[in-house]
DNA sequence: TCCACTGATACCGTTTTCGCATCATGCGCC
DNA sequence: GGCGCATGATGCGAAAACGGTATCAGTGGA
């Protein structure tokens, strides 16, 4: 098998088919005359075709050389290309991120943070999936790089390999139907709330944040009258919007402005909600980019607004 | 500037990352397995880019180093197909090879010589010029790389690089309207001709074989009363069948077989016209072929038929 | 005829690279 | 749970490869 192993003899070869020259290819190359006479050679030797010709007077490619002179261009050019790609790889500029996400993510925060994502890496290809947290901490390291997920506690990092980020928290707001008598207050106490009847959401799919809305009134010492549930917002603000109950709501529900229903914040100070970054090592290297760009999304939804 | 410059690294890299084994990708390799450990990091160390993640229990790809391992099989592919171009333009089955014949080589003789190679060198693309055996010989390294032509003497090869070849000899024939007194023999005798009228090629635009029919006359003692000229076959021979004159052709003319003419051979020893090639070094390596070729289909169409 | 200039070669010191032997580490097995 | 085996990394000495300087040899022009 005769084979190229060394590109610096194609480079000695491009310089002095361009120059036509050996001492100049030579110091183009920042070598010595004779290196290139030998590397020449060399590459002829390995190829077995003569691809110069050569006398003291002039130097001209053979027909085997003027076409092995633009593939020899290409290959260089191609090398570099491939390790330019890898660095990018590595950098992540370049490759692909899959994203998880919980519904309310997308009211407010998705749209702003693929904008900053795009502007920050457009080389890099997103893959959306919107998942329930539960299925998002489950799936993390066959589908998904990285999750937006509700209500992660600390103590959940300690599984393997498992990192995590609090990224904002918002306040919950009390979901009325607009001619409720208390749809006209500006904020709300969840002592106020306690013999109401409650729309939340059910256990089995989602546990986390029906867990902790449940400890949120458990804190202003009330178990709330469930009277139906509803897995999505829309559902959920559908019912309320119908008079069958009110619904505890993350701030960012506001965003999709349900029709007939009205959103109170609430006073209490331990009624939020918080959205966390979980990601499972080894990520991709466009993580670090994701990190920064959502939380500076988040911030920036964050700070104008109380929380 | 990082870049590859040694196509062994992206071998072994690629034999690690298929075999997922540095001992095993090194006995594919012929190698110690040091020496591919030591490649890998080379590779990693010019390239800026870890490409494995490996620890003593397994070796698995980044995913930097995953899109260059397709980029590194593309590239080794692609200098083996480089070096193997080369080659096959050396050896002369690939490239360009432009041929310029003479009107008459047309009639019978390029058709088989075409196909001839087509069947020995299909990726040598053929370029095909009708010119003048003047023409040829003066444009002989501009475009043409070998020419086919009448009457090539041995004393023309003196010139610089240029080189010739005998390719065959046919015997002249007598074109006669076909109502011509003579036109019912078998054979005929050049002093038979002496007081006829003549049609002649004319000699500025093609002096070598008007000043070979001359000579040829001059061989039978009598120089030829010329009544016109024709520069090319078909209009000799139609000013033949409308008995202008008559006119010496070379016997491939009997292949376009003209209307209202005959032909009859000449039965004179010295009555015969030849074809050469002519090429000028260097030549592309395909014209061995051609010429072997065209020696090859001259040969088959010379001997069943008598000079 | 000589000179200037070209690519090729000889030689030498340095660097690189190879293979062997060995080390460090991590998983599995008893 | 400690021991053993397999894996990739490292140390080292010998050999090969490589680059630079000096020089040779061929060619074309003054």
């Amino acid at each position: 098998m005769t084979a190229i192993t060394d590109l610096d003899l194609l480079s000695a070869f491009v310089a002095v088919a361009e120059e036509r020259h050996f001492r100049r290819a030579a110091e183009r190359l920042h070598l010595a005359q004779p290196v290139v006479s030998r590397r020449i050679q060399r590459l002829e030797r390995d190829t077995g075709v003569q691809l110069l010709e050569r006398s003291t007077r002039q130097v001209s490619l053979t027909d085997a050389g003027t076409g092995f002179l633009d593939d020899a261009r290409r290959l260089l050019h191609d090398a570099d290309l491939a390790v330019a790609r890898a660095q990018r790889v590595a950098q992540g500029v370049l490759g692909r991120l899959s994203i998880g996400f919980v519904e309310s993510v997308a009211f407010e925060l998705l749209a702003p943070l693929l904008a900053e994502l795009e502007r920050r890496v457009p080389d890099v290809t997103l893959e959306l999936r919107e998942l329930s947290t539960e299925q998002q901490l489950t799936d993390l390291h066959a589908d998904v790089d990285v999750a937006i997920v509700r209500e992660l506690g600390e103590h959940e990092l300690s599984a393997e390999h498992l990192r995590g980020r609090h990224l904002l928290t918002e306040r919950l707001h009390v979901a009325l139907p607009e001619r409720h008598r208390l749809a006209g207050r500006s904020t709300l106490q969840l002592a106020e709330l306690a013999d109401l009847p409650f729309i939340i959401f059910p256990r089995p799919p989602v546990p986390r944040l029906h867990d902790h809305l449940l400890a949120v009134c458990a804190r202003a010492d009330f178990h709330p009258d469930v009277v139906a549930h509803a897995a999505q917002y829309p559902t959920m603000l559908a019912m309320v919007a119908a008079a069958r109950g009110l619904a505890l709501v993350p701030a960012c529900a506001r965003a999709i402005r349900p029709r007939g229903v009205r959103l109170v914040p609430l006073g209490d100070a331990h009624a939020t909600t918080s959205l966390s970054l979980a990601w499972q090592e080894p990520a991709p290297a466009a993580l670090d980019t994701f990190i920064d760009a959502a939380s500076a999304v988040a911030h920036a939804h964050d700070t104008p607004r109380e929380i």
